[in-house]
DNA sequence: TCTTGATATGTCGAATTTCTAGGTGTAATA
DNA sequence: TATTACACCTAGAAATTCGACATATCAAGA
């Protein structure tokens, strides 16, 4: 994940669970996976080629995701990925963990004194 | 830094940044910041001693840290540390970096459908 | 007295993730 | 015709963290 700056060093992990959040709202082939986020996030993150596809294979790999050839709107073809029952438990349970270490980093962070 | 189960894996990048913040409270040790940061974060966080002192070496090598040999309350030897100007700027600029990045993973996750 | 646990520092190698940089090929547009 | 956008991929280097190990002091308790 590359950022404009520095952004990047602070992801390592967040990306598998970011990936899974997007394909989860429906299958999309990689190279428009990296265009949401982009977009969604506001141009803060931006996925570079080669953190994208060895995460997605990393993913299928894990059985989070599944993969099936197909064409875009535009006719081309197109790897679309699909969560599986699995990524979607492990999603969820990615989730509630972000939310416990944002929760606990605020902690520290908030410290006064 | 390591979970109980699997919270580290998603901590990468972040520890300088918490191991700043304990240390701009006011000198500490090495053994001291692993607890606080336990504490603080109601065991959310549990700094491994393979993680801590490379990290603290890191620190000082950039210029963030500085360390100096002190007695502790109970007689003890131990490397106090203190953050240089430098590593106040790095800790404030750190600090607004991370909200912009869990503002931008919360947009994401956040996406309805 | 001896052993255990807490304090306190450190190193080493493996594992993981990401980046940079390169590569392939098609279709549309200038 | 050349360039840009689309769409896939890999290889090597860099960085961080973990687990395991090693060392040493001190206090408390068996």
């Amino acid at each position: 994940m590359a950022p404009t700056d520095n952004k990047s060093e602070f992801l390592k992990g967040t990306l598998d669970m970011l990936i899974l959040k997007i394909v989860a709202m429906g299958p999309v082939h990689g190279y428009a996976i990296s265009q949401r986020i982009q977009q969604i996030s506001k141009d803060i993150f931006q996925v570079q080629q080669g953190s994208l596809y060895p995460a997605l294979h990393r993913l299928e790999d894990r059985g989070l995701l599944q993969a099936e050839w197909r064409n875009t709107e535009t006719g081309r073809e197109a790897k679309f990925y699909s969560v599986t029952r699995k990524g979607r438990h492990q999603l969820e349970s990615e989730m509630r963990n972000w939310e416990q270490i944002t929760g606990a980093v605020a902690l520290i962070l908030g410290t006064a004194e």
